[in-house]
DNA sequence: CTGAAAGCGCTTACAG
DNA sequence: CTGAAAGCGCTTACAG
């Protein structure tokens, strides 16, 4: 892989044509002020020069990077390539480029990677807090995509109506003995998904709250979570705060030979990779991730050039409102009527059911 | 959130204690020359006006941005976070920070991925290819993650033998009719993959290989694979290529009534998100990406440092030695002793073997 | 329509 | 041990 040093500058351009480096700027930023022919010769010679324009000469002299930080709790989180994408796409479309930090799952990480994204100079950055974190004050504009109910100025999916859908579509479904599945009591979206899928199945409806971490802190990582236990009590539908672990029900009743949907219904949250590809598919609630991108950048645009006014020590305040993107039910086959009769007529002659 | 504007530069600093920029520079760079007392107070000024180094200001002077680019393929495939965690790693450890640049799939976006990133002013940069792609000319030092079997200067693991070990695993196990489950037929990876398989399976093992992209191609996305007629047929294990195909065997087998691992054997790669929760949990061929992180970014560097060395026009040969990484079986539930016979006894007297 | 000049913040020889 | 000066590449008033 061969690299050359192209070394060319607005000097060597204006050197190459006989004219002047400031008529070579305007020419090539299109601010006018320069004939068009002029224009014409000198983006010939500056693409036959291979001429990039210095990134750290602009920001120097305009004091903007054109770059824009990404803060993420954990990049193996299942949910971040859809965020990365989502965000990388809407700074590009808005000219920026993005400098992504990873805080590990630490909250003492979270403060270094901010504040390495500062050293950077990034013009502002979008951050995914880690669970129930206050982000403290940023040197710098910030935009903030979690759970409406955090307070502060976020942009976030409106997961607790998310989850009044899931709950009124197993509801319909004829569910009144649902299963919920989190997977740690402190997360805001967590519990706002749930509160929601509470609200949508109904007072009617029973329903028991799974904690995946509490279990697995008692049982060990990977544990099986007692699902076929909560059949034969009588539930017929587990509705997860994520694919993940809707993904995990799915393939636990399946194991215990217990058959989805007929015998058991199950839902997640955000639409992960593979849940289109399982068998059954997963009913799922999906964010419309480009959505909440874009409102994120534009929050932070608007904040950017907002601070630009106030170069005196001032301090500028990001006012995005705090947006809820409404999300969308995917269904799949991971869902259905319930049939508790049937399992019960199953359970109690067995053998009557198969050919 | 509120921001301010520090606006404190070296000058600043310089002017609150009556000394040079030059002094201010050399004490916080520790370049030594400068008196420990001075050092001291300088450092002291320093935070107390909360001073950080314009990043512009360095960059312009050094040539140097201390960024690097990161160029994914396609930033929602199921690996990249590993990938993208183990480069920021890598990156912060070394000093660096990372821009992410997406081509989303299309092998014309890849070009313009990279440009993106030399406009930004990248020092260097990780291109994980698109299937098949060649990196042309990029002119900045580039590493390549990708097959070994990839011409070019390449740091990878080492696929093939990662497939021996699934192979020789599988076929100590007894197994020996074997279905091979890949995506794409362009795919070096996969190919070395499922070379190695067959290699690590040995001549006596029967072995099909079903192609997922012409499956779906055919049946539409997300159809069935058809895998119960591999068993039917004899087959008692599924290799598949990525853990996402095996999670798709799995869950298909299962719906089937088919079950893993008593009937059938799965075993996947790269260790997925959700490889270890499932049920039953995968088996599967993990990659040490730290260390291919870790050797990708150390090769980068030393191509920059070189390339430091040739200012004049000339070019720089980045010549990191084609670098093969060892993968690592996980050993997990999904994958048991060949059962066959016992299988076959199921089929001619249906229902002996239960209860 | 075009150009000379200043200056963004930093580092690095060089001189003292 | 400390400082004066140059210059990285750019943009932007300002003058002509």
């Amino acid at each position: 892989m061969a690299s050359s040093r192209p070394a060319t500058n607005l000097s060597a351009i204006a050197a190459a044509l006989g004219v002047s480096v400031a008529t070579v700027s305007n020419a090539l930023s299109g601010k006018g002020r320069v004939s068009p022919e002029l224009v014409e010769r000198i983006r010939k010679t500056a693409s036959e020069l291979g001429y990039v324009p210095s990134s750290a000469g602009r920001a120097l002299r305009t004091g903007k990077s054109g770059v824009l930080g990404l803060v993420l709790p954990d990049i193996a989180n299942p949910l971040f390539p859809q965020i990365a994408q989502a965000i990388e796409k809407a700074a590009v479309n808005a000219g920026y480029g993005v400098l992504i930090a990873d805080s590990r799952g630490e909250i003492a990480m979270q403060t270094d990677a901010i504040n390495r994204l500062i050293e950077r100079g990034v013009d502002g950055m979008v951050i995914v807090p880690r669970r129930g974190t206050r982000i403290g004050d940023v040197d710098c504009p910030v935009a903030v995509i979690d759970s409406p109910s955090t307070p502060g100025n976020t942009v976030a999916a409106d997961h607790w109506d998310g989850g009044r859908q899931v709950g009124e579509y197993l509801a319909a479904l004829g569910h009144n003995k649902v299963v919920l599945l989190g997977k740690n009591r402190d997360s805001n979206v967590q519990n706002d998904r749930l509160g929601g899928i509470r609200d949508g199945l109904g007072k009617a409806c029973v329903t028991e709250t799974l904690w995946v971490d509490a279990i697995e802190k008692a049982d060990g990582a990977g544990c099986r979570l007692g699902l076929a236990d909560g059949v034969a009590e009588g539930f017929t539908a587990f509705a997860a705060v994520s694919d993940l672990h809707a993904l995990r029900a799915l393939t636990e009743l399946q194991r215990e030979g217990i058959e989805v949907p007929e015998e058991a219904s199950v839902t997640g949250f955000d639409d992960l990779i593979f849940s289109a590809v399982v068998t059954p598919p997963l009913t799922t609630m999906r964010m419309d991730m480009g959505r909440i991108a874009d409102l994120a950048v534009d929050a932070l645009l608007r904040a950017i050039d907002a601070d630009s006014g106030f170069e005196n020590g001032l301090a500028a305040e990001v006012t995005a409102e705090i947006s809820k993107v409404p999300m969308a039910l995917v269904m799949r086959g991971s869902t259905g009527k319930k049939k508790h009769d049937a399992i019960e007529a199953k359970k109690t002659t067995a053998g009557e059911l198969t050919p």
